[in-house]
DNA sequence: CGGCCTCCTTGATGCAGATCAAAATAACAG
DNA sequence: CTGTTATTTTGATCTGCATCAAGGAGGCCG
């Protein structure tokens, strides 16, 4: 698994998948020169803990390709998943020394990385690196608020059913899929990172999906590849209002 | 209740409780002068929403005085919020028309409010503005993943000890206290309201603060009156790690 | 092929917290 | 002082999900 690191890494941002998404997003051709001046990509393979909660972190950066999750665990065990990171999202935090969490590579991922120090003397300096950033904080935060509603007040079916339609939708946001006909995607998560996110046990997650598929809303072959036949169905489990706010 | 009011609104920014603190905290002379010129006070009676999640957005401000909260509600009723707004607090968001949520004064409120459009054009024109407002989303986004620890995985008696660690040290953080000797409060918020920040019944919350009061954790007189003989014994019923992050 | 992982499914049972119900307390108007 | 309403407490019962416990299913390596 090892001999064939071919993750395509970009030789220069103009070819980065994330170009337009990341927080260089707005940055002007000599904006986005003094950000290459100091990036550099890191690899890390499927399980690789990225970062540790209270280590030093010495750099900020983005996802590039693949797939990180961000968690809190308590000193018994228990752990919740605070956050899904997929390719354009932020890293750390400028203006904070320590990890407030775990980050932890699913898939293999790339990361655009910058030394903290650097990245936010550069950010003083250059506004639309500051205003992207922000753009995408109150995104998260956004997400976040939409997550405690999940975690708090819905059952473990509107949980999993929440799960997987937003997935679903990232999924067809990227791919830019015609909005008529079955979704189609893979899960990029274990049951048991499934079970973290919701804050429920596996059990329960594998019950649930089981449930689903009984019921026709979704239909899985093998245990990660999933299809939906009817979208609208899907938020209607999942105790959306059934509009689904849907994002550029 | 409506002849008195003798809410403290402060004639000019010098004289703001919230000055070093709320989103205008990092602005020099000039820059709060062009703030000043755009701002306005609104008053809000305990009770009275301040928005409704889905209206338009006309303004964006800070809390001076009193509580306010945030919540989600789903189509059949469950409700969960999503944030509790302290003075200095922002609210709204830069770049959006629509409030997401629901926000309403939980005790009489006073607001300093700036028309969104003059705003996002003045924070366009002052680094220290967006700065400061990234600081504060970041905090939000910090607070909001501690949250959903909460929610997902902490039990009732653990979640309610958690809610008075937060607002006992929110309190204390207030009022410059000493760090020793027992912590003294009022609970700013009904069982309800608690029962809906802590994704609970509030049949559940009554009782687990009759266990906590049975205990020895807590004193109780009336229903809002609170004293904690022994804030690391509340942590550790709230299951937080027995440190605590300080902040400044 | 067979052994041994990891990941997932399914079943049986128990319990924390929800739900249903009623009564105690407090604030307030008349 | 008395009825009224909002808030809280407490009790009885129910239930959704956790917990405990066994197997499958697939991938990998010897």
């Amino acid at each position: 698994m090892l001999d064939e690191k071919s993750q395509a890494i970009p030789r220069d941002c103009g070819d980065c998948p994330i170009r337009h998404r990341a927080v260089c997003a707005r940055c002007e051709a000599d904006e986005l020169e003094s950000l290459d001046q100091i990036k550099y990509y890191r690899s890390f393979e499927a399980g690789q803990t990225v970062i540790w909660a209270g280590d030093k972190m010495e750099f900020v950066g983005s996802v590039v390709t693949g797939i990180a999750t961000l968690t809190q665990t308590m000193e018994d065990g228990r752990t919740q998943m605070v956050g899904l990171l997929l390719p354009s999202d932020f890293v750390g935090r400028p203006g904070r020394d320590e990890a407030a969490y775990d980050v932890v590579a699913t898939s293999d991922v790339v990361m655009c990385c910058f030394r903290k120090k650097p990245f936010e003397d550069l950010m003083g300096r250059t506004p639309h690196i500051a205003q992207r950033l922000l753009e995408m904080t109150l995104d998260e935060l956004d997400a976040a608020r939409e997550w405690m509603l999940v975690l708090g007040r819905k059952t473990a079916r509107e949980k999993i059913a929440s799960l997987l339609s937003i997935i679903a939708r990232r999924d067809a946001s990227l791919k830019l899929t015609k909005p008529a006909g079955p979704m189609v995607f893979d899960l990029p998560l274990t049951r048991e990172a499934m079970a973290d996110y919701l804050g429920l046990t596996l059990e329960t997650v594998s019950r649930q999906i089981s449930a689903l598929k009984k019921d026709g809303v979704i239909q899985l072959e093998g245990k990660r590849h999933i299809t939906v036949p009817d979208f609208d169905r899907l938020l209607d489990e999942a105790g959306d209002d059934s509009d689904g706010g849907m994002l550029a």
